[in-house]
Parts: C-alpha cells; structure tokens; sequence
DNA sequence: TCCTTTATACTCAAAATGAGTATATTTAGA
DNA sequence: TCTAAATATACTCATTTTGAGTATAAAGGA
C-alpha cells in the first residue's frame, strides 16, 4: 500500500508506536486503575517487531510491569504527538490506548501493586455521597475563564452548563473526558499550567489522565448498553454487589427496586444455591453470570422504529 | 515516555503509521463510500511529519486524492500489519482508519468521482426490500464450514446463527462486521483466497473491506442515540428524505409513523416554512436540523435506575 | 372525475420506567 | 429475651415509551 501510492519518501512516515493501558478493577465498592511509578503513569511501552498484534503486545508490557493478567480488553484511542525530548523533535510518537478490565488480585498486599482510587485523580466525579464540594470551586474558575473572552463567552458557558450539570442541566454521568477537557482548555489542572490543588485532583505524566478519563467515560457508557461489569465481578455475588460495582463506576446511587428488576429482565444471571451472610443483615442469595449469555445476548437494543413485512 | 522506561534499541518500536479514510455519503436513498483505484481501495495515506495530527493528515490526503471536503470524522479503529512487501518484512505497519461523514457534492457528474454503494460490497447486508437471496447461499456454505470440525462445530453454529438472525435469532443490522468476520474465517470472501462470486461481494485492497464493514457497523449503531445523520442530509429536507436515508444506512425499513413520533419527540428540527413538491404526491414540509441542538443534546439516554436524593 | 401517491394526524394496547411501600431474615446489643 | 438496625426481596401504581395500525388531507395524472 505505502509503497505503491505516492513517491515521497517514506521515512517521512516512521514513527514510534506506544501502548499505554488503561486497567481497570473495583474492589471494596471503589474503581480503581493500575498504575507504575509513584501512581502518576499508565503501564506502557513501545509496540516491537516481536509482538503478534497490538493486543498481545499491550498484554506483554502489563504483565511485565505490573505482573497482573488482563483479561477483557477493548480499544480506546489513538493520537499522536511531536516527541518531547529535544533530541527527537523530527519524530512522532504514535499513542494507541486501551482499556482493560480485571478482576483485582487479593494476594499481594491488598490493593498494593499500583492500584489507584479513579476519584484521586477526578474528585469531582463521584457524586455517590452528593454532589462534591470542590465542584462549585472548579466551576467558579471555569466561570472566570469563560468571562475572560468577550467573544466565546456565551458558548463556552453552555458548553460549561452542559458538561457539569448547571443552570437546569442534569449532571452526565458520562461526559468526564467534555469535563477534563474543559478544565484543561481553561488551565485549571497541573498539566495545563495549573499550581496543585485538592480541588483538581491528582495529576499525571504527560496525557495519561486524559486517557484514564477517556476510559472512565467510555465504561460509563458501556455498562448501560453491554454486559461488560461482569469482567469485573468475582465468580459468585449478591445483587447488591453488583449494584455498588455499577454504583462505583456511574459515581451514582441507583434505586435498589428497579436495579433488581432490570438485571432479572435480562435474564443475565443464574442463581449459585448458595446464600452469603457478610453483610450483616439477611444473608442474601449469590448469582453467578450466565456465561452463555456471552454469545446469544451481545445485545444491542433496537432503538429505530421497525417495520415488519 | 519511550526513552526513560526500558533499555531496548527504540529502533524496534519504529514503523509506518497509515491513515485510512472510510468516507460516506448517502445520494439517491443509497449509501455510499468514496473509493480509489478501481474502486477496490479507500483513500489514503502515510502520516507524516508535516501534519498537525492525524486527523488533519487524513483530510490532507482525503482532499489530495478525492478533492472531497471532510467534515464530520471520527476515529474507527488501529491496528497493525507486519508489511506484505519482502524487503520490508523486518517492519511493521500500523493503520489508523476514520470514519467520515460527507454529503455528496453533486457537481461533477452525478456520482462519478470513487463513489460506489455499500451494497457492492455487502449485497448480503441490505434488508430493504426483503432478506437478500444471496443469504442463503453464504449461510449454506458457513454451515458447511462449521460442520467441518467437530469439537468447534455448535459453537461455531451458535456463532453462525446469531449473526445472521438464524434459527430463530432476528436480524440485527449492527452485526456487518462480524458477519464479515465470520466469511473469512470461513474463507469465503475473496481477501480470504475464495474464487470471486456474486454473492460475497466485490473484494477490495488489502484489509479494506474490513475497515469499511467496521464503519458500517459502528454508523449503523450510531444513528440510534446521536444525531449524526444529519451530516448527510442536504440544508433542507423532508421527514421522508430522512427516513429513506436512516433506511438506507441500516438496510431494514421503518414504520412511518412511529419514526416521525421519534423525530419531532427529540426536537431535533425545526420547520422552514416552504414546501417541497418533488415527490409526486402531497406536497411535503420542508425541515432543517436545529444547530442549536449540537451543543445541548449531545444525549445520552440514562439506562441507569437512577435514584434521586 | 377518480385513482394513485405521498403527507400528516390520531388511536390503542402492551411494555418499560420511575418512585415508593410492605414484608422477610439476620446480627448486634439493650 | 426482646428490640433495633441492617439487609434482602416482593409488590404496587401511575406515567412514559413503544409497536402497530387506522383515518384523513392534498397533490398529480389517466
């Protein structure tokens, strides 16, 4: 293909291919990401001439790094950048990103490899409790922000209200990466410019964050249409589990009623016999997937209005 | 990023990046993707230094090979091939494919340019009239396939079965890419090494027609929860028009009067106030997408039983 | 004029959703 | 031992959203 089109010369083309994960785990009701270094990088590295494909090239460098086995795996994103060290200007570095979801490892330590809480680094995207406090900060400086251009200044506040719930917009769960994105357009965050503070959350190496919200938001959205939260759930487990899992990912409260009657219309799970009494109270019934739902329900609802002949 | 992790020779992680274009644009109630060569391959290109970024290199070479203008595009899909061409088999090819939304710009003569209807390619994925004949004879010959190894063989037949809608299963428009997949599992598509047949289509370059069923396959999922069909519709239309060309993307029919609840429910378009008298009958109103919605909507159905607090 | 074609407006039953109530079973502790 | 607190699970009910079909209006052409 390269070869055959156009006479330019193809160094021109070469650039460096670099994996980065996004993994994902949720133990103890928290959603979690695996990191290296001190929390603050996504496991990576370069995609090399031994690798089969993308895939089992991204599974070698995070099982290198991190020692854990990926399971489910699916494509994020690509971009590119200039390379940063001086000595590289001429090159591009071609990032291709994905998102993993796990089960985590109790072993070793207990969440110590580098498991990371996502609301470290995106405090204002868990509204479990309630709408978080440092919210009404961020939105204060983005307010600034936006005033501080007469021209854009009507769009960038809609964009604003739309992406954070204001002014009669109901908060969206999924639109973290509009949110980062906003924040970072305005040089509210550390790697825009910013000076650390708890209101922005933990930063990150180069784009990382925005990777791991691009995978917050991507999730957010897939678990409302795919049965994918079940990568993430322990063989045998009580329904309520099943909703803080959902719960920890949304960054929402569901009704507990209507949650149940949801997951049973789909007929996605199977009940184990067993019962658990961790919890407290009445020891609840444990299910398990229904792993033939795996190939029948890759379900997609038909929202167009069909017409049958 | 590359340079401080791990001591290998970068020289390893360098390869040829390739932008793809799968272009789209619906004229005359038939979709249609813009093609070079022969029509057997998709514009495109090596990323090189002198681009921005990725998207603004594929619109470099899409306007170079087509002279189309690109609006609306989205990412699709990466992946990497170890190059075909023997002196270059120590290096790899990594190719980024976008999807883009067009409307077919009517000037120079009526579709002449590299466009050719989806369908050539897909004969087996247009329901509109009725469930193509040519089906048969693919599912004839995947069950033989199927039936060929023992231990693989129900679970290739459920496999079969639910992405073509048989055995009790219905038709779901979404699936183009796995159907795709399947035939060349199963080597019945020319890529494969199949003889050319009628039924399975006009093959194209390389991985192409992949990367055009991946396309498909993700608009036609798309279409049911944003509004991206109107990238290609004209400035002013009728509910109808609309309809055929929502028609013409899933390859199934709709009910009349159900869609035009769903169009005017979503508040979507706003009337124009003339009329349009091209289509025989009573003359139709003429409709216009609400640009304002671009911002506001960017909608997404909550799945999710919320509970308030 | 009347038939064909397309446009638009309604109707009605069934299913899905949002919100809330009522009744079991446990464990922890007064 | 009895009660309260914490869960689990089962229903109810009004509202909205779908799926499917019918009825009426406005054009052009035989």
């Amino acid at each position: 293909m390269t070869t055959e089109r156009i006479g330019r010369p193809l160094k021109n083309a070469l650039a460096h291919a670099e994996l980065i994960a996004m993994l994902t785990a949720v133990t103890g009701e928290e959603p979690r990401v695996m990191t290296v270094r001190r929390g603050d990088a996504l496991p990576s590295g370069p995609f090399e001439l031994g690798h089969r494909s993308l895939q089992s090239g991204l599974r070698e460098w995070v099982s290198e790094q991190t020692g854990h086995p990926v399971g489910y795996l699916e494509q994020l994103y690509t971009f590119a950048d200039r390379d940063r060290s001086p000595e590289e200007r001429a090159r591009r570095t071609i990032s291709i990103s994905y998102l993993g979801l796990v089960r985590e490892q109790a072993a070793p330590g207990a969440g110590k490899p580098g498991w990371h809480g996502w609301y470290e680094y995106f405090p204002w995207e868990d509204h479990r409790r309630s709408r978080p406090d440092h919210l009404a900060t961020i939105t204060d400086q983005l307010r600034a922000w936006s005033e501080a251009e007469r021209l854009r200044h009507e769009h960038r506040q809609r964009r604003i209200d739309f992406a954070f719930g204001l002014d009669g917009a109901p908060w969206n769960e999924e639109f973290t990466l509009h949110r980062y994105e906003l924040m970072y357009e305005a040089g509210l965050v550390v790697e825009a410019g910013a000076a650390p503070d708890r209101a922005t959350g933990q930063p990150m190496f180069a784009d990382h964050r925005r990777i791991l919200a691009t995978g917050i938001a991507r999730l957010r959205a897939k678990i409302k249409y795919r049965p994918v939260v079940f990568e993430l759930m322990p063989e045998n487990f009580t329904l309520l589990q099943l909703q803080r899992t959902v719960e920890a990912l949304a960054g929402l409260t569901l009704h507990k009623p209507n949650f149940r009657r949801l997951i049973d219309q789909q007929e996605l799970l199977e009940e184990t016999g067993a019962m658990s009494s961790e919890s407290g109270g009445r020891p609840a019934k444990l299910f398990r997937y229904r792993h033939a739902v795996l190939e029948e329900r890759a379900l997609s609802g038909s929202k167009l209005p069909l017409s049958r002949h």
